[in-house]
DNA sequence: AGGTAATCGAGACGGTACGTCTTGTCTTAAT
DNA sequence: ATTAAGACAAGACGTACCGTCTCGATTACCT
């Protein structure tokens, strides 16, 4: 009789508590050194883990980084306020926090680039980001049920039309992320999706 | 004998034609072989040239991809088509092509991603990006003449509203972005910026 | 109850035929890719056997080698051919052979280095030059017993004089050891340590 | 016009101190931590060097050392006594000291083991021992213009019925080589290849 | 029969050296 | 002073091997 996972093992099982060691690692210099400062070296070290140990589970750096942070990931908890304006700016007011803006945040143009070079990292960059993305289709649904969003509207693309201002400030134009343009931009996207006129 | 820069200059001097060989060897491989894969040695070698000579014009890697990037920039011109939505289209509707999704578009999480590291980078990054969004200015203040915008319009905002979902979806979220999409991106933000109701 | 040996033994006992396995593996690789080539995984995996087997048994490559030497030694019949040239040669000839120069007698000098760094190595690698050289000790003493050998002459000085020659040209100057040279060899030392003027 | 050595270099020529530096290093640390002991990365260090140069100057560490051997050879001087005998004894004696013993010459195993698997390495291995010899070839052929060596006798054949029992005590069967037994071996040889009786 | 304990194959583990690569600087002779 | 060529120091990369360890399964001995 076999496990679920379908999965024959033999051999010294992995120690799991090495990939957590590894990932805590790996969170923590990337907070001190940032990611072009991270050394794989660096890591194991810190680890107390041969670098082995590291290249037999990620293929190198970007996934290892992306593994981290996937793993450090707050899923956050969808706001149910009432209101889609006020739901919105639950969810992306927190992002004009310096804190916010100087984590994990910071990483996605460097694992951007390598996934240029790297379907399957494109792939699991894709998923990271769905996944952050969720709440907000979710909140956006909700609105639609109370008929405050045009039923025609493409929930993807009201998505974008709010991260994508913000990430395109924070990565390229470099003007500011402040709870004045937040709210600015929410009010301009909630008219913009609202029922047709 | 002086020049009227007021730079005093002796011995040999510097061979402009050598600047463009550059540029164009780093413009060619960053096509070739992605941002990452680009090394100096090798544009040295594609463009005949000493590394010491491509060190004393450019800082480093990032400044050269950075100027090899302005180098070849197609200004685009400032569509004139009598509406605000046809302006737009008009300016946004040719990066919906291939071509222009897989050149020095590209590039940009790379630089972003160095950018966070180097303070003197990210300053010129800047500057290209703001020369880009020049035109989609000067289309928005047209429009808010003829009151075609909401006079409270921040214009800033406004162009982040257009190029940040694009952007978005190039580099993160991998969502195509297509004539369609881009359609109706323009008709929602035409909305958002309209005239208050 | 206990045997002989004074060993108390308890669990499973140690399969005699997997030593075998592991031998016989070694001995193969060696000759197919030599001391430094040699890994202990490629050991362990040609015998199937795990990598512990090994270190249970043996300290480590040098002492696996050594006993894969010793185990695969043919011990040579001491001659008795009536004359000290003749029994010299009825042994040494051999050594001429292209078989003989390719196989084990080549390991040597890496068994020598590694003995500079590990006594208890250099002690086993002492023991089986030891053992080699008993026959040729046998043959001199019995030349002695006849006549033809220097009463005063030290025999281990006599066997060096026979086998240091050889060695030195198989491993350092790379002059040929072929029939003719043994014989000269030969005539040589029987020479040197026949009886005293 | 060209130098004699018909190599037209371009670029940044190599900086022969740096080969001084390593090759020293080399040397030192060989002493210290013996042939296995050595790392690339040490003598690098040492020698306050990148590896890369290292490794563009030398194929690997057992070219290196062998390099660092031959620099740092002491062309012994021939001796000229007047008997064969005390030629030889002049020659020989010195390496009975503990610190001959200790030196240079406890690496020559560990090359030889290497040379058994390159033949570029086996070859210069050959040219330094042959270099040792040329002292010795020459006491005898002066020797045998005197009438001390039977004129038939191969001088190769006879150096190494001088250094091949040496080496083989040194390296494989551990028996001393003090100044009593290098006079006896010294003695027996000279009766082995003196004029035939 | 059941318990105990050392064995087995497999392979993960920490550590460390390897040889390669890239960066940005420096050195040469020639222009 | 600049150029092309390429050597230089520093240090990260990803691979390989060593000798140890851990796992589940086996195989004897000893109650």
């Amino acid at each position: 009789m076999d496990d679920g996972s379908g999965q024959r093992r033999v051999g010294r099982p992995r120690d799991a508590s090495v990939d957590e060691a590894i990932l805590v690692a790996t969170a923590d210099l990337l907070v001190e050194v940032g990611f072009t400062g991270l050394t794989v070296d660096a890591v194991a070290a810190r680890a107390g883990v041969g670098k082995a140990t590291i290249y037999r589970r990620w293929e190198g750096k970007e996934q290892l980084v992306l593994d981290a942070l996937t793993a450090s990931r707050l899923h956050p908890e969808v706001p149910d306020t009432g209101s889609l304006r006020s739901d919105l700016l639950a969810y992306y007011l927190p992002l004009t926090e310096a804190d916010a803006q100087a984590g994990a945040i910071r990483l996605m143009p460097a694992l951007a680039a390598q996934a240029a070079l790297d379907e399957d990292l494109a792939e699991r960059l894709r998923a990271f980001v769905s996944d952050r993305r969720t709440p907000v289709a979710e909140v956006i649904e909700r609105a639609r049920a109370r008929g405050e969003v045009d039923p025609a509207m493409d929930v993807e693309l009201a998505i974008d039309l709010l991260t994508g201002p913000i990430m395109y400030r924070l990565y390229f134009s470099g003007s500011p992320v402040d709870p004045a343009t937040v709210e600015t931009l929410v009010d301009r996207v909630v008219r913009a999706i609202g029922p047709g006129a």
